[in-house]
DNA sequence: ATGAAAGCGCTAACAG
DNA sequence: CTGTTAGCGCTTTCAT
């Protein structure tokens, strides 16, 4: 394990000409440069990463926090992330919290702790408070709303993903139109919900309390929300739902059913999955990865310095499919 | 910014009783851990990741590299090799190389350079000779098939997997059944390949030339090769498809021309993704996520210098639904 | 139980 | 262009 002073002793000159050489100084001459990279050669030496991140006091890693990996949001997240840093020459830290406050502390650690230089919030349960405190050790880029001042933002604009999916379905002549989303207390729930029902008001929509579900996640729940419209005295024309999956759900359970998609029920989900092509869902699309580049890009512009929108929204796009 | 000396100074201790109530020594009295600790509060003090880790020699965290970070199988490792480094309280460094062999050697270095303790390939493209060099800077595992001798492995029996899907549809009667797989040259493409041709042999299956597809990867190319089958002589019974979304374009296909599944074709995917449930894609599934587990808790031994198996196989399920 | 001292391996301000 | 010197912040013998 040879290391810079073995390589200066060989190579007769100093540790700090050596440290020149590996950092590609200008003002070294170029005999002692070439004589440094015959013994690092000779020596087979290899840098310690520790090192230099402690005598630098950074370490170009940046981290990034999610409740699961998997799941095809924050990998798609992640994706976006990863390719941001790797063109930025950045390393990337996952952690996944399962939404887990304690475990999300630990991870906090990481930047208080000089382990890494920047942070993303792929999605956060901790409170305004321990966020804003932490932002003190680093900076942080949020990928979802929050309320701490303290974090820049990247996020897609929900409130007019909502208003997409009404207008279409406005559009298409509706004016029954139920809607079903995943959990109402989480940040974009609070949000859809909030938007949805602003705008039925706005629009003088219809409405039934028997046509708002929530907490539904999957291809199952999406069935069984099906099931139960079907089984009702009045139905509406259309759903707003928030995740492909369930819509995929319901429009099977409609086929099984006999019920025409989408003359009498029009469907339209969000985050056009792979599945929704398959089925044939109308989807909002969320460009997510770009919604992963844009915050490390905004990160890594942070840490240098550059003066940068604080606040960032990526639109959304209708894709249109034969469910409405 | 205060540091372990502005801390013994203030509590009238040496530096290294403070490094010993920092790391839960035992034999520090009492008192004195109380004023260290005391004072560590006053002085907000945080500890520096990068001198602990350059101090101690390692920096508990683990690489993973892989080609995509969005790709469903390697999100999902990821998520497994995750879940089983925050049980062990590693932290986790993932790259997504794009194939890209340079890029995978950049990461590479974070081995060579200290700055990881331990690397798991979710899949490379560089030669077993870099890997075998690689192996001499630290402990790697690999999540697929690979030459070389120097790295702990942990993967499925595509053989099995293969296996499986053909007894399978043997047991159901079929004596003529197809192939269409994914990247004929990719590690897991040629063993399928063999396994099934062997198998045939084995089997004495009917065969015919104009049964085999490859490169077939998206839900298009699979309708596209149901639509070539439809429009042929002679068609299969059967077919065994590399990849559910291909499968899935098949049963879409066939549903559009009027074509019964399984009657007319029985059709079964691999890696039972959640499109097989939607369609009712009968699939062999990879526990993908308990892959990625495995090979973090066996590197994670590997660390620990405790005697472990150095090759590891996951076993494939076979998930029945109506495709077959 | 405690502290002095010697690292860990590299960077950077400064002087020349 | 080059070297001296002083860190970066923590761990770990070793002696007491």
């Amino acid at each position: 394990m040879s290391n810079i002073t073995a390589i200066a002793k060989r190579a007769k000159v100093s540790r700090t000409t050596v440290s020149r050489v590996l950092n590609n100084h200008p003002y070294v001459n170029t005999e002692k440069r070439e004589a440094v990279l015959k013994v690092i050669e000779e020596l087979n030496y290899v840098p310690n990463l520790n090192a230099i991140n402690l005598s630098r006091g950074r370490t170009n890693v940046f981290g990034v926090i999610v409740p699961k990996i998997g799941h095809p949001f924050f990998s798609n997240l992640i994706e976006g992330i990863g390719k941001a840093c790797n063109k930025h020459n950045y390393s990337l830290l996952v952690h996944q919290s399962n939404n887990d406050p304690k475990t999300e502390l630990e991870f906090f650690n990481k930047l208080k702790y000089k382990m890494i230089d920047g942070l993303i919030l792929g999605s956060s349960v901790s409170p305004t408070g321990v966020i804003d405190e932490l932002s003190h050790f680093g900076k942080i880029v949020s990928c979802e709303y929050s309320d701490s001042s303290k974090v820049a933002k990247v996020f897609v604009n929900h409130e007019s993903g909502i208003k997409m999916a009404v207008d279409h379905l406005k559009d298409q002549g509706h004016q029954e139109i139920g809607l079903c989303i995943g959990n109402p207390k989480s940040g974009v729930g609070i949000t859809r919900k909030k938007s949805f029902f602003n705008l039925q008001k706005e629009y003088r929509l219809s409405w039934r309390d028997d046509w708002y579900f929530d907490k539904r996640y999957t291809i199952e729940d999406g069935a069984e929300v099906a099931k139960t419209i079907f089984g009702q005295p009045s139905r509406p024309t259309a759903m707003v739902v928030g995740n492909d999956h369930v819509a995929t759900g319901m429009i099977y359970e409609a086929k099984k059913q006999g019920v025409k998609i989408p003359e009498e029920l029009a469907i339209i989900g969000f985050d056009n999955q792979p599945i929704s092509e398959v089925v044939e869902l109308t989807s909002i699309n969320q460009p997510i990865i770009e919604i992963g580049e844009t915050a490390a890009n905004l990160l890594h512009s942070i840490i240098q310095n550059q003066t940068v929108p604080f606040i960032n929204t990526i639109e959304l796009e209708l894709i249109k499919r034969k469910s409405t």
